[in-house]
DNA sequence: GACCAGGACCATT
DNA sequence: AATGGTCATGGT
């Protein structure tokens, strides 16, 4: 097969805005009526029609099974939601309103470090952050015709060099430490975010907790986006806040009470769930 | 101007 | 084990 610059995806059932401002990714902007990011070094533009997503770059690319990987577009998505309570009346309403939600699949240390940088802020802030990071401390990466240029995440030995006053002034606050010293211990070789793929979920989530500024939450948020547990179940205060409204006649339970309920009601795919929960309560109005 | 945000951590009970 | 305070910063 030749080398292009543009592939069209199949993607049924896909709603790649619902996708991108869910909450799960932060380096993405809306460009017209495209999205345009950074995956793998390689700057994409990418547009949706009908039943397919159409991807571009600058650099002609003979494989682009990196972007079917992180879209996730060989995913059949009833076959996930098949597996969701079909008696639970609060999910079947999130997964009605909104019809083609997906899980990326992220690169874990871009995850991983945007999720720490996201404990008590609102997305459009988690957002600014990582721009302003990207823009300091980020490679320029190209983009198809017709865009400005890009900036990747920083990779963790470039965090790692910086100093915890130029991460306070990406406005991170008391989180620069938590991110420098995740990204020292990559560095020195204490933790090696390739290598959790091959772990057993619960030991990949201890492993994750160890790191500082990573908590239940984020630990989660890291292996449902990122290495792709269909079980991990992100509580965060929406979510929490949803689950004791729907299933516990709205008295507030402990977050440890939560993570079981969670566990036995939502089957295999519990973090499909917990996204279509999600977004829902966050975009409906009212 | 309060109140809150895809929390984690530490010091007290 | 379970609370309570603290940590920056900006939106609503």
């Amino acid at each position: 097969m030749a080398a292009t610059t543009e592939i069209s995806l199949p993607a049924r059932n896909y709603d790649l805005t619902a996708t991108m401002t869910s909450g799960q990714v932060f380096a993405w902007e809306r460009v017209a009526d495209a999205w345009v990011g950074v995956v793998q070094g390689r700057g994409v533009h990418l547009r949706q029609s009908a039943e397919t997503i159409v991807g571009r770059t600058a650099e002609p690319q003979r494989d682009w099974s990196w972007l079917t990987a992180f879209l996730q577009a060989d995913v059949e998505l009833n076959g996930v939601l098949a597996t969701f309570p079909q008696d639970d009346p609060h999910l079947q309403a999130a997964v009605a309103a909104c019809r083609g939600l997906r899980l990326l699949r992220q690169d874990p240390w871009e995850c991983l470090a945007s999720f720490i940088l996201s404990s008590t802020k609102q997305i459009v802030q988690i957002r600014q952050i990582v721009r302003t990071l990207s823009e300091r401390f980020g490679e320029r990466v190209p983009l198809p015709d017709g865009c400005s240029l890009a900036f990747a995440f920083p990779t963790a030995r470039r965090v790692a060099a910086l100093s915890e006053a130029e991460l306070r002034e990406c406005k991170m606050g008391f989180r620069a430490p938590y991110l420098l010293g995740t990204a020292r211990r990559i560095v020195a070789g204490e933790f090696a975010p390739e290598q959790l793929q091959q772990c057993p979920v619960a030991e990949a989530r201890t492993r994750l907790l160890a790191l500082p500024g990573v908590g239940e939450k984020i630990a989660d948020c890291v292996l449902l986006f990122a290495y792709g547990f269909p079980t991990a179940f992100p509580i965060d205060v929406w979510v929490a806040r949803a689950l004791s409204t729907f299933y516990f006649r709205g008295r507030t339970m402990p977050p440890e009470r939560l993570r079981q309920f969670a566990a036995k009601h939502f089957g295999p795919n519990a973090g499909y769930a917990q996204q279509y929960l999600f977004h829902h309560i966050r975009t409906r109005r009212g």
